[in-house]
DNA sequence: CCCGTACTACGATGCCTATCGTACGAGTCG
DNA sequence: CGACTCGTACGATAGGCATCGTAGTACGGG
């Protein structure tokens, strides 16, 4: 087919004036989406859930794509079976200037000093 | 006496290699936490716990600074009775660049949009 | 239409945490 | 010394949350 469909189910999403800083912070503070986020952030595009090789169950991986998603961190739609996850760049540019790319680079050195990737 | 005399007792805090994005990010998303660091960073000194006044009782007002001290945001140290409450900022800055700053300005942003002070 | 894939929903579990109250220790001042 | 202030420690409680397993739903393809 010629677009995509973005498939009748869709999810709940806070407004941009909905989203809370205390709850970014919060789901930035586990280490598993932080790194989703890093992930996101690294490819500037849209990642299926399944792309994520996460050391824990596929519930689990719901669970934490959810925190993301209700926490205004992420954006998801469905496309065929797979959802789609993208980073509300704009969004958080628009309420916290700079603050994404702080919390990105501070992650970023962070890896660095330990041995992460 | 002379010298303020930092008093026997003193208390663990992190190195500067020790704080942790996760732990200084989780410390920071809870709103009465984050109000306390706001108003360490507003007066750029060190703040007595007895200065805030918390919604809350005195013991819980040790656990979040307990919090604070130990992801790192914080340094304290008794001063007689008084046991005064330090931001780390030049630690912070070390480690990550920009993200205090980033994080201040956007729990300002955030209080400006919403009623509070 | 049936099957495989992708993700969800729900219940259970164990840990972490925010909160309180009370009892206590350390320091200061009269 | 004795009283008062500041903050701690400890136990209890209730709620949140990360995790899992199992069962189920939506979609696409043979």
């Amino acid at each position: 087919m010629t677009s995509p469909a973005v498939s009748s189910r869709d999810l709940p999403h806070p407004t941009r004036e909905e989203i809370r800083l205390e709850g970014v912070l919060h789901a930035l503070s586990d280490p598993l989406r932080l790194q989703i986020v890093r992930e996101l952030a690294a490819v500037g595009d849209e990642l299926s859930c399944s792309h994520f090789d996460l050391p824990v169950t596929k519930s689990t991986t719901t669970h934490h794509f959810r925190v993301l998603r209700e926490s205004g961190v992420i954006q998801q739609v469905y496309r065929g079976t797979a959802k789609m996850n993208g980073l509300r760049k704009d969004d958080l540019d628009g309420l916290f200037p700079g603050l994404l790319d702080a919390l990105l680079d501070a992650a970023t050195r962070q890896a660095a000093r330990f041995g992460g990737a």
